[in-house]
DNA sequence: GGCCGGTTATACGATGCCGTACAACGAGTT
DNA sequence: AACTCGTTGTACGGCATCGTATAACCGGCC
């Protein structure tokens, strides 16, 4: 039989590169089989169509942006806000990561089963938010409304568009981490 | 002279709406023509091509969501914090205009001059809210990183898809803008 | 009524994309 | 060396869009 040339797992990754860079529309078989250097002919051997990548895209994103990092938090040592803090960091620090999930989100506006995945994936995130803020503050109310407030940076930072004039977003962003996770910044005990 | 049958801002609030509803990629010179009922023949007229209207857009854009805000906002009585909250009731409860508002976001990523425009439109909004949290909050780390995660929350209670088991979304915004807003919740005096 | 000028419809060529059909290829097998 | 069968290239018809050119239209004016 012959070599498998350009493995579906190949077009996948551009799709998300294209998804990264220029949203869902930016996601054309006849684009990605250019930038691959191949042509279209052996993509529907793969995929029924173009909609059959896209769900094989969300496939490959849950599973990069969650259950892999799930996995190297379980592994890790530190306490329930240390993980928390990693599991951001793994998710929100890589670009391309980062950009994916942008791109999704954007995507989930327009396409309920879209909006489906991410709302389960969203729901793992906030867990290890609550988790986390759960273990000095004993309100679950301001547990939820922290780790709302948490999650909102994590996206929000790489949305907003403003400047902090003598400062960096790094900066503010740290001081508002600092606000929203440390015991001493106010919450009640638990 | 000939009557003028669809002016120009008609384009423009078409385009504006499918703007909001798909994107960047789903204003389409010939679907807003066939959404309005008439072909694309007048278009031209008003417009060199398909990037004039995409400037006029962020024009109008730019206008109804800020300079239109503001002035709402000089004319209303209350202190700077009831404006500040007004300020972002105006912009993002209205649906057109929040969605609006997202999807320039997401254009933004693309397009360093979207960015630009978004930028001046997101320090303007910033520095209501620091002018706000400056009446209660006398460090300016702290200030900036308040006004960062009260912006967050503005624009991320629409990304964000997880749920709050026994709440609504609004009940946990309510709480996280109390925990940023409110002089008794912390935050060295003023 | 008939002209005028701007607005609109229609028609066009070009481009890019989708999904299909079929032929060419080539690695592994015999 | 010939065969096989999955992978890939090529070609096709269809569709949507862009921007242009040109003709039809129509309200206002003489």
């Amino acid at each position: 039989m012959g070599a498998l040339r350009t493995p579906q797992e190949t077009w996948v990754e551009e799709g998300l590169r294209a998804l990264a860079r220029g949203g869902v529309d930016a996601v054309r078989v006849e684009a990605l089989a250019r930038t691959l250097g191949v042509t279209k002919g052996g993509f529907y051997g793969y995929f029924t169509d173009r909609g059959a990548l896209l769900t094989a895209m969300l496939d490959s994103w849950e599973r990069s942006s969650v259950d892999d990092v799930l996995d190297r938090i379980e592994r890790s040592d530190g306490d329930v806000l240390d993980k928390a803090r990693l599991a951001g960091q793994l998710t929100f620090s890589d670009d391309g990561l980062l950009a994916v999930d942008l791109a999704v989100r954007d995507w989930a506006r327009r396409d309920p089963a879209v909006a489906d995945r991410l709302r389960s994936v969203d729901n793992r995130r906030m867990q290890l938010l609550r988790d986390a803020i759960g273990t000095f503050c004993s309100d679950p109310d301001e547990v939820e409304a922290r780790s709302l407030l948490a999650f909102c940076v994590a996206i929000g930072r790489h949305l907003l568009a403003a400047d902090h004039p003598g400062r960096t977003r790094d900066q503010v962003t740290a001081r508002a981490s600092a606000l929203l996770l440390d015991r001493s910044s106010g919450g009640k005990r638990g």
